[in-house]
DNA sequence: ATAGGGTTAG
């Protein structure tokens, strides 16, 4: 009789027992931390302890915080427990269940689960069916993802929310449909279901990533004028679009507009603008943003710390970048690879290949493992350190560990091959490729087309050239230039200018190094005509002969006549020249 | 205040 007394008390709401736990949920909600995971996992074992085990709801709120953390598997393990505990499913654990699936890339048994909910005699509700629709977007089946959602609408087994809208336009920009996406927008506003930031934020997002940043500001202020307002995410995006392209002056104001309106930035606002200021090379602006985001009362993270090591690392200044890391673990931040991959990458650069090799190692010992990343850097450092047979053996045992070569890892690695003379092997291994797709790069065939011209084989290059055409590559200002000096060294300097003629018709224009490469060999062939012609032409368009080519001008002024128009070049060039000193 | 959506480095 007493036991049913205290199982009564239990099941009240009001129980000291469950607003214990509540206490407990909402103040895991408002943490944060490595600790959060863990100390969910330590109140849902107490939990389940409990007989009668409490409220369904309370093991929702904690499995969902886990999900929040993108901890899957962990919610997957802990809905199973509680159904082993006898806790029956409803159709919101249904939900998550299907949800984490979907996350672990396992959309299928998604599905699965959909049939199992209908044969339950639970329908499915509009949560379950965006669930399911994202797990499509998740894995790239956009298409798939809406024909499920026309089934939904035409059969109108649901009234698709704001949720729905929003993963189907997230999907289409996905696979770089913004202008469906769009009018998805535009079709859903027709409707009773209202548009509100989300669906606004994707498209702004997706337009900016198009390259059409000026679209995104014109939809950005039309939803504005709709009197949606725009959040964080939203001007975390357009900051993020004017960054690549350049508009940093732009980016900087957007940041004052949105605390105008209301919008306090957070570190990943600030971060976008300190990165971006550390390609660019301008540091100094990017630890002037570091301090606008102190002041704001935000702590620079992990990725904050990075971009400035990164930033000091491409200008070379590794002493810098040593400090910053220095400063980063004092704040007891951990490095992880990518910050170390910068400074692997630095000392590289600067052909320290010692110091990159330790630090290799250590970050090892330390439990990290290096990425196709790190791999890249150490090769690179490696050859151009003139060690071409330690490289390749770091080429072979990023492989056995299981990592994929990238792009970069061939670029790097041909590259190097090239530089070191191994031109035979380069060129065996790059047929022993043959037709991946991933060498379907027009750098790397410039590489390749290069060594050859290093080592002496016209014929090889040309290909090369043919193959890439045919494989519908576009050459690039270095691909012509490259191909260019394999007809001068092929003996035919015609096929050279002609294909300065061609490139440009191709919309490439020629830079300085094709002007001065034809520039040269004509002079060494005594064609001061044809040579007269391009040196004014490339002079009228800024560039300017490099030292090789006018070793070869200075060379000819006694065999070219006083009335000569080489001759006045020649001397507007020198006079020119001493104007300036 | 039980489920589902948008930004995020080298």
């Amino acid at each position: 009789m007493k036991y049913t007394i205290i199982q009564l008390r239990c099941y009240s709401t009001a129980s000291p027992l469950t607003s214990h736990f509540n206490q407990r949920i909402l103040h895991l909600k408002n943490g944060s931390g490595p600790t959060k995971v863990n100390d969910a996992l330590q109140l849902f074992d107490e939990m389940l302890k409990r007989q009668p085990p409490p409220n369904i709801i309370q093991f929702t709120q904690l499995i969902s915080l886990i999900v929040k953390e993108k901890q899957y598997s962990t919610a997957l393990i802990l809905l199973n427990q509680m159904k082993l505990m006898g806790i029956p499913a409803n159709i919101y654990t249904m939900n998550i269940y299907i949800n984490c699936h979907c996350r672990l890339n396992q959309v299928a048994y998604g599905f699965a689960l959909l049939a199992n909910i209908f044969k339950q005699g639970h329908p499915p509700n509009l949560a379950t069916y965006s669930t399911l629709i994202h797990g499509l977007v998740l894995v790239d089946r956009v298409f798939e993802a809406v024909e499920l959602f026309k089934k939904l609408l035409r059969d109108k087994l649901c009234d698709p929310d704001q949720v729905m809208y929003g993963t189907v336009i997230n999907g289409l920009c996905k696979v770089g449909q913004t202008s469906k996406a769009l009018e998805l927008l535009t079709f859903m506003e027709s409707g009773s279901c209202k548009s509100c930031v989300e669906q606004y934020s994707v498209v702004i997002d997706s337009l900016c990533k198009d390259k059409m940043v000026d679209h995104a500001l014109e939809l950005f202020a039309k939803m504005t004028e709709k009197g949606v307002l725009a959040d964080v995410i939203t001007y975390n995006s357009l900051i993020h679009g004017l960054c690549n392209f350049g508009r940093e002056t732009e980016a900087a104001k957007m940041l004052r507009d949105m605390e105008e309106e209301g919008v306090s930035p957070g570190v990943d606002t600030f971060n976008i603008l300190v990165n971006s200021f550390c390609k660019k090379g301008s540091v100094k602006d990017a630890e002037l943003a570091v301090q606008a985001m102190v002041r704001r009362g935000l702590n620079p993270d992990v990725i904050t710390y990075s971009a400035l090591i990164d930033g000091y690392c491409l200008r070379g200044e590794i002493d810098e970048a040593e400090k910053v890391l220095d400063g980063m673990v004092e704040k007891e931040l951990v490095p992880n690879i990518i910050t170390y991959n910068s400074l692997i990458n630095g000392y590289c650069k600067k052909k320290r290949i010692g110091k990159a090799m330790r630090l290799f190692q250590e970050i090892q010992d330390k439990g990290l493992i290096p990425d196709v990343v790190t791999y890249s850097s150490m090769l690179q450092g490696l050859y151009d350190s003139g060690n071409p047979a330690a490289a390749r053996e770091l080429f072979d045992k990023m492989q056995a560990k299981g990592l994929a070569p990238d792009i970069c890892t061939y670029r790097i690695l041909f590259h190097g091959m090239c530089n070191n003379s191994q031109y035979t092997d380069a060129l065996a291994l790059f047929q022993s490729l043959g037709g991946k797709e991933l060498v379907k790069d027009i750098v790397l065939y410039t590489i390749l087309i290069d060594g050859c011209t290093k080592c002496g084989k016209p014929n090889l290059a040309l290909d090369l050239y043919d193959e890439l055409l045919l494989k519908g590559l576009e050459p690039t200002v270095r691909t012509y230039n490259a191909m260019i000096r394999v007809y001068c060294q092929e003996g035919s300097l015609g096929k050279g200018t002609e294909l300065l003629r061609k490139m440009e018709e191709n919309g490439c224009l020629p830079d300085s190094f094709t002007y001065n490469v034809i520039v040269r060999e004509l002079l060494k062939k005594n064609e001061h005509r044809e040579a007269e012609i391009f040196l004014e032409e490339m002079i009228n368009r800024g560039f300017m002969p490099d030292h090789a080519t006018f070793e070869n001008l200075l060379v000819r002024i006694p065999n070219v006549g006083k009335d000569s128009h080489l001759r006045t070049i020649i001397q507007k060039l020198t006079n020119g020249g001493r104007k300036d000193t």
